[in-house]
DNA sequence: ATGAAAGCGCTAACAC
DNA sequence: GTGTTAGCGCTTTCAT
């Protein structure tokens, strides 16, 4: 049978060097002068016993796990991945460990979760995405346990934020092809009953129509589910009917750039060129952009960024420092590849 | 000032309930019998207060956490968030808690992110991909904690592992080729000093030529290290620099699909068909390798099963399970899809 | 400058 | 069937 090898405790530090546990524990944390030589002892002992303390019993004591929980919906998806990658380094560079839970959209779930991480004590939660849901995250709150949403909009000004401004950034997109002169420009998306960050992507797809005195076309809008979960074939399926339909504007924006590459390929197989017969734009900006066939023109989310500052937002409150904003919007900018061009008739 | 709420805790059910703590510790364990008058009071009790046990007092006694560690290069490649899907899924399942921390193939790194997962006492360590090295995780292994290593070859059949057959695979792969009618075919990897699961595909590739009775040709062999942290971009200048060379095999076999992709970039640059004029072949199967243009062939790693396969068997090991083999292979298959043909000659 | 001891919330051995 | 209590490893108050 497997026994577990005792590890070393204070105890035993403190007998090896001949002082009091406290005095053990005061030079280990710097909470109190030790003199010289006994702090030197107490070392001594601690490097000859590989000593290191249990950060359970001082979590326990101290109500302190340096640990923070991070809810997002799916960590195979690499907008996510690379948001993580951010609070991650963070994270282990302000010195906490991170816990990390997949919800994959089911509210129920990231209650779930949630609590799981409550009962472990983290020190913060981030909330990474996912449906709009406000109630289980206003508890948390309210209760004084520091939380942040990240890329997740919610009306609450009270909770701390990072988000990106995605109105904005979908308003300038379709602005970047009326200016190269579009007049038919189509949007694809999924529902967004539940999700406001992809609501918002949508209402500034609309007010920049609306900007230019542009009427919105339902032919032209796709607004379906199955490209949720399976992003690439889900639109190609999709754009394959459409296509066939002959409802075809003279360019395509989408919510995501998995999205414009499941798009671009439904419509190159229709003897569409692009971007002569159609432009095509995504979201994002995925590794992925820069080496499609052609490169796609999209919206650059900073992901790093956002997991960064994220990370780095909440960790202030948890150590309680000053801080100034606690509501952070961060900038996109479009990147300028080679699918999108002037329309075919613009050209003529 | 933040004022923590006290949370409520099994003495607060114990007074609320009139019965002893330890009684309202055997109801929540079932770890005793209790009366069904008696359980049901406590049970009222913890409703009424929405008491949740405390994991961080319940660690510290049982030295159990309900936690695994997790310990990676880089969360944002595809390939590892993928496995990384799988491990949370069954861990979320099983109902552990998942504490990731990325290394970025630095060894000192990954050593400092083990301590500090070993002072949270989680219940056992995933050692997933990153450099060879072994002591460490030999050390660990000896202390009696459960260890695993996945994607990460180690001579030790001691240590639990879940693998790919990486040579057969790739011996595999070039013999696909091979039968398609290509002599001159090439490979695209990283150095692989320090990995092992690397250097098993290159050593896939050397055998499927020797086998075949083709010679070793270092103008075809490409062992690049700036394709490792971008892997697109890396690639896609290496290539360029080959082709211009004048050094062209027919057929390419690249370590992952994004060296695949960035290389089928630069050939098309080129002027080169694919698969007409040379054929390409990627590893791992990402997503994307469907909708690359021409959709990319490649060998399968079943990703979510790796994941899944590890989290079970290192979840089986720390709950004493019986283990039938703790050395795990899994199958690779070929994915063919449109960027591999017979070679221009051979259809002449 | 150092030590003794209480107590964080829980489990489990033991007593009744 | 239920209660009492020691103790997990640590921090922190209070004495000395």
């Amino acid at each position: 049978m497997i026994e577990q090898v005792k590890k070393t405790s204070i105890k035993d530090i403190a007998r090896e060097s001949g002082v009091a546990i406290s005095t053990v524990s005061h030079v280990i944390n710097n909470t109190k002068f030790v003199a010289d030589g006994t702090r030197e002892k107490v070392m001594k002992a601690i490097n000859e016993l590989h000593y290191r303390p249990n950060l359970i019993a001082r979590g326990l004591r101290t109500k302190s796990t340096r640990t923070i929980g991070l809810l997002l919906p799916d960590i195979s998806q690499p907008f996510f991945a690379q948001v993580v990658k951010g609070i991650e380094a963070v994270a282990r560079l302000r010195n906490y460990t991170l816990i990390m839970g997949c919800a994959f959209y089911d509210i129920e779930e990231e209650k779930r979760q949630l609590n799981s991480m409550l009962d472990q004590n983290t020190d913060g939660i981030i909330f990474f995405c996912g449906y709009d849901s406000y109630d289980h995250i206003k508890r948390v709150h309210d209760s004084n346990i520091p939380v942040l949403v990240l890329d997740r909009e919610i009306d609450n000004k009270d909770i701390p934020s990072v988000l990106v401004d995605n109105f904005a950034a979908m308003e300038k997109a379709v602005q970047y092809l009326y200016d190269l002169g579009h007049r038919k420009i189509g949007y694809i998306t999924f529902p967004f009953e539940n999700q406001t960050t992809i609501r918002r992507r949508y209402e500034g797809y609309c007010s920049a129509l609306k900007k230019n005195g542009l009427k919105y076309n339902p032919d032209f809008v796709i607004i379906d589910d199955q490209m949720r979960l399976q992003e690439l074939k889900g639109t190609y399926a999709v754009i394959k009917q459409k296509v066939e339909e002959k409802k075809i504007p003279t360019a395509i924006i989408t919510l995501a750039d998995f999205l414009a590459i499941g798009a671009m390929k439904a419509v190159k197989e229709f003897g569409l060129a692009v971007p002569d017969d159609i432009s095509i734009m995504g979201f994002n900006d995925e590794m992925i952009c820069a080496f499609s066939d052609p490169p796609l023109t999209t919206v650059k989310q900073p992901k790093k960024l956002m997991g960064e500052t994220a990370a780095n937002l909440l960790i202030d409150i948890i150590e309680r420092k000053k801080i100034e904003n606690k509501n952070i919007i961060l900038d996109t900018e479009i990147v300028k590849r080679e699918t999108t061009a002037p329309p075919p008739i613009a050209k003529k």
